[in-house]
DNA sequence: GCAAACAATGCACTTGGTGCAATTATGGTA
DNA sequence: TACCATAATTGCACCAAGTGCATTGTTTGC
């Protein structure tokens, strides 16, 4: 029951993002401060921590979880594995990739942003860890834990890859990128 | 020449780190502060900002940077990639490897803490950019860029996992594991 | 031994981030 | 409607992280 409250928790969450990103967006991420992005949502620093733990988290997007249909579908499957990640994780990439502009802004400022690059990665290795997981499910027999970790790390560097990538070129879709490149994960170290 | 100001630079930079990793194992990264690392350490504060910009850099490894003469020797070679990318490699991650025991506490301690969990993960991006630089000059021709940049990120992913697993389990050198996995790369996705 | 460069330090100051307690808004119930 | 439990917002006090600057001490090349 998605009731009053959480969908204004929701909306006070993504006005302050809104927020944080205009302000880096002009001024650069050390010229902003809790208080001022605070000031710009209308809300109170102690209330910004109360969203978010630290200043940077405001400007990532949240966290994405796996619909419990497109699980299913995935671990029950006996056809090609990388065929089934690729019909597993597009959506939530493409759902992250639907701001592209946002992408782009956090992607200059991590160049010179040891902390939000650090955050980035960070995030890549959760989405890693919930890939592992389901793919070790999906494998079975516990002696297939480091075969599904490794799978796991494969897919979500190919993902990393082909985003970055995507992001640089802007020439066709971030699903054709993801697509292309989870296929050539066999064959790309062969010259 | 390794001037005497350059090797007490080393030896500070050295004890700080100890100290660092000693105090944290006892209380814990949230109960040790910068004052008392530099207490323990006999340095101001001060000086410790002028060895690490923040706390936890303190507690990692210093980067690594290959041997020219390795380098050199991968960029002529002609041999299958991935043997190469071991041979060019495995020095490097070993000698990171030598204090398994620092390596373990890092470990734990970035289960619960997102902020040194960030902060190995991007170390790993940083070596993933620079095997990337690497294979993109071995392979030449620009319109390589996109097939360099993937190698790379499923190398260091792929010795990322090795050192993970390597740490866990004990069993073995780390060696064993970076060679078994880097060599599995092709095949295991296949079932 | 001297001057330039570099290292270490103290101090003042800004910002990030937390704990606590008081206040205000919300949703359900009668 | 009035009321109550609960959750959201806030102010305030406080500690720790990190920086800039000016000062003093130490190395180095000459």
């Amino acid at each position: 029951m998605s009731s009053l409250r959480e969908r204004r928790r929701v909306r006070t969450s993504d006005n302050i993002r809104k927020s944080a990103l205009e302000l880096v967006q002009q001024r650069g991420l050390d010229n902003v401060t809790v208080e001022s992005i605070s000031d710009h949502s209308g809300i109170s620093v102690r209330t910004f921590f109360n969203y978010f733990p630290y200043k940077e988290a405001a400007l990532l997007h949240p966290p994405v979880c796996f619909l419990p249909a497109a699980v299913e579908t995935f671990l029950q499957s006996e056809n090609d594995l990388i065929e089934d990640l690729i019909e597993l994780l597009l959506p939530k990439v493409e759902e992250i990739c639907r701001d592209r502009e946002a992408l782009i802004m956090i992607h200059e400022i991590s160049i010179n942003n040891p902390k939000l690059l650090a955050l980035t990665a960070s995030a890549f290795q959760d989405f890693d860890k919930a890939i592992a997981a389901l793919i070790a499910r999906r494998m079975g027999l516990p002696e297939n834990a480091e075969r599904a970790m490794h799978i796991a790390a494969l897919t979500s560097a190919t993902i990393r890859v082909a985003v970055e990538k995507w992001v640089e070129s802007s020439q066709g879709s971030v699903a054709e990128f993801i697509t292309r490149m989870m296929r050539n994960i066999r064959t790309v170290f062969d010259l």
